[in-house]
DNA sequence: GTAGGGTTAG
């Protein structure tokens, strides 16, 4: 069967032996080699890599070998050698190549590449030298194929010298090798000299352009970029769909609208519209630009989409929050891959569908395609988002089992997620393994954020300061971080670290921010500073939504009711949106304006869902339960609970109460205290309140029977807490605490005030003591109040003309207001005390809340 | 082609 030259094409999974005693030694012809002239078998050769036959490729391999007379074939021997990389059989090729006597440069040059190619730049610099000693000189071909490999590897020193040998041997004048050069540059980063290259080329061609313009995009220099194309232009090259694509990706990086529809406009004239990288990177664009109507336009004309343009559309639905349009393109892809299932559980998670997220994983990992570190940090960060502690467990098991907690991003999205679920210590356990060093001021920043979310001020400060103390602070401390820092200086009253903060924003260069900005907006205010907080937010550059409720807040913190109104009039005048946080605000803003603002706050409360399409939640009936009420509306107050589409919950009782107090409408008051004290029988602050209630209306009877009641059931009040900051370090205070290491002379100062501020007309009011008690003892607890002994310490230890700031966790007494009023009078000094319903700013006897007791 | 920490309210 076996004849003579016919070689047999056998079918692809036929592999027979190597060396495989083929025809050749058969009767038909008794030395059929040696009538097969090279030329044929080159031509063989060809052919077995068009039909694929790697076997035919073998067959003439092992005729050369039998046959002396070709071994000098070098040209044969090279063809052979290309049909094994074309196979990517790269040993063969070499056993091909070493069995060469005098190989020449073609022969290097393919190994060279080949090695080249996988990144095995040793072999391919030892074969390199190996041709030099050899007196072969190297040509462009060999230059190109190394830097490959640099690039590839960003191996710059072995690139650099390369690169020297390509300028000695001439070969830089080369387009191909010049380009290769700038490869390798702008992989390893060095940008300038990339740019050097480029400014000494004598030609260039469009790679050229095309290497320079994405080196100024890697570089984020979008506006360099973007001057290169023109200057392209001007030099009569017109791009191409390689140019086109990474200015647009630039465009989108930079958000820069204008020049991305130069760009987009370009590309129509070039007739590129339609290529399918220019479309993905349309899609991107537009993703990026907020243009969802241009996104659909782009995706739905294009002639061909692949899983790129499928994943951009569905990015771009799950950017404007179109969830439901998001997977119905996911539904309807021809075809997903894993980054398409990672687009999808990320979009849930932004778009707060946590649970849906959950279960997406869920099916990833039932028939899904192999999950990449993607999918598990995106599925943390939905864990982290839902919050709950035994999934974040059970999520966290698995990524540890799957092996990937090495990788940097999933370490700080597992940190973010522990201290978001209620696992700190774990978090910080986290924290304190080494952490890569890229994602320091990533999990920082979580940790930060925890404590200070926590409850642990003094914490949140000291890791921050620890973090100060590294050497390279000025790497790792970013907008966010700032931005970070700024809201726990501001919830905790940080005003001198928090101003410190903003001169520190100011010299790196990120005041511009505009999440800073807020930050530092917001801080000023907490901080007790309304007018560093308005000036900033005047000379911000830029608002947003969260810059304006910031804005808005601010007044309200100060019950500058009438102010807060004007910032909404001129925030909807410059055509920013609200959101419900706006109307939370503004609602509540009409509590404090000075003439009477019902109907202003029931006009803003129905236009939310007409003109705003936000539907009013229960914390929005909750407001405008306590405005209506707050101006003695309490039977529309009535009317809108009875109607609303929700079932009342404790805060709405409570603001009733509150105002049935302030305008001793016991009947009502006592309503709201039956339905309080059923929603939480447990909670003592609701007993605090209906304690005040009675003693405000004289009812000593019901006070004392209620306080009974509370001891009855065990309750404790939470305990008051205040603190001041001195020095840099939190001094805080419970009621009667002797733990400050001055305590002695705090006491002494105080009483001294007391005694000062009773000649002045000071009374104490013991009907704010809920223990049960003697009148002395009474007076006792009610000296030693933690806000008091706070005061005092800020008071003994403040410099001449300070203003002394107190913070306290829960609501600040009306004894200690009575007090710190005179306490302003008595020693000059303006006091500040910040507590749960905003801002006491006591001078010269008055407090700006007004009566606010 | 995709990703992490934040700023307003509570």
């Amino acid at each position: 069967m076996a004849s003579t030259i016919i070689i047999p094409f056998l079918p692809p999974n036929h592999n027979p032996k190597p060396h495989l005693k083929f025809s050749t030694s058969t009767s038909a012809s008794p030395n059929p080699t040696h009538s097969i002239p090279p030329r044929n078998l080159t031509h063989l050769l060809r052919l077995s890599t068009q039909t694929q036959n790697l076997n035919l490729g073998k067959s003439i391999h092992s005729i050369i070998l039998k046959s002396q007379h070709y071994n000098d074939h070098t040209r044969l021997l090279n063809s052979l050698i290309s049909v094994y990389l074309k196979f990517n059989r790269l040993i063969d090729a070499r056993n091909a190549f070493d069995e060469m006597p005098s190989p020449d440069i073609a022969s290097f040059a393919s190994l060279i590449s080949a090695y080249s190619k996988i990144g095995r730049e040793i072999d391919a610099v030892l074969l390199f030298d190996q041709m030099r000693q050899l007196g072969i000189f190297p040509n462009g071909f060999c230059f190109v194929a190394l830097l490959t490999a640099c690039i590839r590897n960003s191996n710059c020193e072995l690139g650099t010298q390369i690169h020297a040998l390509a300028v000695k041997a001439g070969s830089c004048d080369c387009v191909y090798v010049a380009n290769a050069v700038m490869g390798m540059y702008v992989s390893c980063g060095f940008f300038e000299d990339a740019l050097d290259v480029f400014d000494k080329m004598n030609e260039r061609d469009v790679s050229s352009w095309n290497t320079v313009i994405s080196a100024m995009v890697k570089d984020c220099r979008y506006r360099e970029a973007f001057e290169l194309f023109r200057e392209m232009k001007m030099e009569g090259e017109f791009g191409d769909r390689f140019s086109i694509s990474t200015l647009l990706s630039a465009m989108s990086q930079g958000f820069s609208l204008e020049e991305g529809e130069a760009v987009h406009a370009y590309a129509l004239k070039l007739g590129l519209d339609f290529d399918l990288s220019v479309g993905n990177a349309l899609i991107r664009l537009y993703t990026q630009l907020s243009d969802i109507e241009k996104v659909i336009g782009v995706f739905d004309r294009m002639p061909e989409k692949d899983v790129i343009s499928w994943t951009g559309m569905l990015n771009g639905f799950m950017e404007f929050g179109f969830i439901e349009s998001a997977v119905d393109i996911f539904e309807k892809m021809p075809k997903r891959n894993i980054v398409s299932y990672n687009a999808l559980l990320a979009g849930f998670c932004k778009n707060g569908e946590g649970l849906r997220g959950l279960r997406l994983f869920q099916q990833i990992l039932k028939d899904g395609p192999k999950i990449s570190d993607f999918t598990v940090t995106s599925v943390v960060n939905t864990c982290a988002m839902v919050g709950e502690r035994k999934k974040s467990e059970q999520i966290h098991g698995f990524v540890i089992k799957m092996g990937f907690t090495s990788n940097a991003w999933v370490e700080a999205a597992l940190l973010d997620m522990c201290a978001k679920c209620d696992r700190v210590e774990d978090a910080e356990k986290i924290y304190d393994r080494k952490i890569q060093k890229g994602s320091f001021p990533i999990t920082w920043t979580s940790l930060i954020s925890a404590r200070a979310r926590n409850g642990q001020p003094e914490e949140a400060l000291s890791l921050f300061q620890s973090g100060l103390k590294r050497d390279d602070l000025m790497d790792v401390i970013d907008e966010v971080t700032l931005a970070t820092v700024l809201g726990v200086c501001g919830s905790l009253g940080f005003a001198v670290m928090g101003e410190q903060i903003h001169g520190f924003a100011y010299k790196s260069n990120v005041v511009g921010d505009i999440g800073v900005g807020n930050a530092i907006v917001s801080m000023y205010s907490k901080c007790g500073n309304l007018e560093n907080a308005l000036n900033f937010f005047n000379q911000m550059h830029r608002h947003d939504l969260v810059s304006w409720n910031g804005l808005i807040n601010s007044y309200l913190n100060y019950r500058k009711g009438d102010e807060a109104l004007n910032a909404w009039s001129k925030m909807e005048l410059l055509g920013q949106k609200p959101d419900h946080i706006t109307f939370l605000l503004i609602i509540s803003a009409c509590k404090f304006t000075t003439s009477n603002s019902v109907s202003t706050c029931q006009n803003l409360f129905l236009s939310m869902l007409s003109s705003y399409n936000i539907k009013p939640s229960l914390e929005h009936y909750s407001a405008m339960v306590d405005v209506l009420s707050c101006w003695g509306h309490f039977d529309e107050a009535k009317n809108l609970i009875i109607s609303m589409p929700f079932k009342p919950d404790a805060s709405i009782w409570r603001a009733l109460l509150e105002n049935c107090k302030k305008h001793s409408n016991i009947s009502l008051g006592r309503q709201a205290i039956q339905k309080l004290l059923t929603l939480e029988p447990k909670d003592p602050s609701s007993y605090t309140l209906i304690s005040n209630l009675y003693s405000a209306s004289g009812r000593w009877h019901c006070s004392n029977k209620l306080r009974q009641e509370m001891r009855l059931n065990g309750l404790k009040k939470i305990p008051a807490k205040s603190w001041i900051i001195h020095q840099n370090t939190v001094h805080s205070f419970y009621g009667r605490d002797k733990s400050h290491s001055q305590s002695k002379d705090i006491y002494s100062g105080l009483e001294v005030l007391i005694l000062e501020c009773m000649k002045a007309g000071y009374e104490p009011d013991t009907s704010f003591v809920l223990q049960e008690a003697e009148e002395y003892q009474k007076r006792h607890f009610l000296f030693y109040h933690s806000a008091k002994l706070a005061v005092a310490y800020g008071v003994l230890v403040a410099r001449p003309g300070e203003v002394v700031r107190v913070m306290k966790n829960v609501r600040l007494c009306g004894d200690c207001h009575e007090f710190f009023k005179v306490v302003s009078s008595v020693t000059g000094r303006r006091i500040l005390v910040r507590d749960g319903s905003g801002f006491h700013r006591f001078e010269g006897g008055e407090c700006i809340c007004g009566d606010c007791w």
